[in-house]
DNA sequence: ATATAAACAGAACGTTCGGTCTGTTTCAAG
DNA sequence: CTTGAAACAGACCGAACGTTCTGTTTATAT
């Protein structure tokens, strides 16, 4: 849903010119979707290759030959994903820190891609090889996240440095809310202790006037 | 630590007075201890068997013999992990939310126990079999936090529900919290990240007058 | 038009996993 | 003392995994 066909066409990349370099880019795409859909689905350690190929509709040969490893396969969907996650792409829109957080909850952390990214954190954690892969492409992420925040908000009580410490303790208690909600089968539940959360860290930020 | 020596003596069980009774405890014990070390160490993913077994020094036959399955060991180790972690075990003293959250977070959940269930837990999410398992000893053990809660504390804001909300806010933190821990090399980040967030949270509860 | 390399297909390989199975030793009840 | 079951030891098994390898097709550069 986020990366989207159109998300294809409008590539940062010279576009993809020739016809071979369109297949490749076709079968890579289809193969990190299918990683996504597995991830979310079954979670990290049932996420098998043949599970994946089987799910992209690709023989063995071709995945190997665009991904001759899983770790390989593994970072080049993060950085898919972390592509359009970034707060620039307009999910942020400082009118208030609590809708905000609660947009940030329901339009890119509750969601497929989300929650598959997550599973690969989650999986990096005690994989070393998978962490330093993907280690400088979160760096990149978290600083440009922090960087929009604090563009954006300012911390009611103390300073900058502030306003990114409670963005961090946002997107802790997001990936902790993510664990929770595989457990807890009442779906109103997330939602209550979501908007709870919301509701008490919310106003310790307030939006910066607009320049 | 939480799980010591002096901890197998004072067993709730009868204290194992045949000889074939007391090995099978201290087969037990070695066992699930080894798998904490394991899980602590390595994650749930590489605690195999095997690992299991090296690490605890029996042989895979006595392995066996005790834990038909997989799942049965993991199962035994949650059960001996949610035991001492009980708040009755007198973590929360209730001088203050704030000091009984970092607190929490120092002596229960940032510890090799802590971690080893928690990795538990994730692999659970995924693992069905494993989830069914689990979940009765998990929700009596989140049963018993919320009342002993409730009962040392009382909401600023509203009613006694609220407590048991900001508390289930309060563990889905910590379970962040544990996530971020192993990729941040930065010691004293977590400890700020964490004392920000008691600061915060901490002044919407209030400690029960003593009766 | 032809050569070359990439895209693709699928068989084959070695490893590791968890589980089972066959023995041997040790304890305790009768 | 004998007997049976539990504690223990380790070999064995089939399945699944990720990787490697050998072919075959297809597109593009010359």
């Amino acid at each position: 849903m986020v990366l989207d066909e159109a998300a294809t066409s409008r590539a940062d990349v010279p576009a993809a010119k020739t016809k071979k370099q369109r297949q490749t880019e076709v079968a890579k795409h289809r193969i990190c979707d299918a990683v996504v859909d597995c991830l979310d689905e079954f979670g990290y350690a049932e996420t098998s290759i043949k599970r994946v190929q089987a799910r992209a509709g690709v023989s063995r040969g071709a995945l190997t030959h665009h991904f001759p490893s899983k770790e390989e396969m593994m970072v080049e969907t993060v950085e898919r994903l972390l592509q359009p996650a970034r707060p620039k792409s307009g999910v942020l829109k400082a009118s208030s820190a609590e809708k905000d957080l609660l947009k940030l909850w329901a339009r890119v952390v509750d969601t497929k891609e989300g929650r598959a990214l997550v599973e690969i954190l989650v999986a990096a954690r005690t994989d070393k090889g998978l962490h330093a892969r993907i280690s400088p492409g979160l760096s990149r992420y978290n600083d440009g996240f922090n960087a929009e925040v604090v563009r954006l908000y300012e911390s009611v009580d103390l300073d900058d440095g502030d306003v990114a410490t409670l963005w961090t303790i946002c997107r802790v208690f997001l990936r902790g809310l993510h664990m929770q909600e595989r457990f807890d089968a009442k779906p109103g539940h997330t939602a209550k202790i979501m908007k709870r959360f919301a509701e008490i860290i919310g106003p310790h930020m307030r939006p910066r006037e607009v320049e």
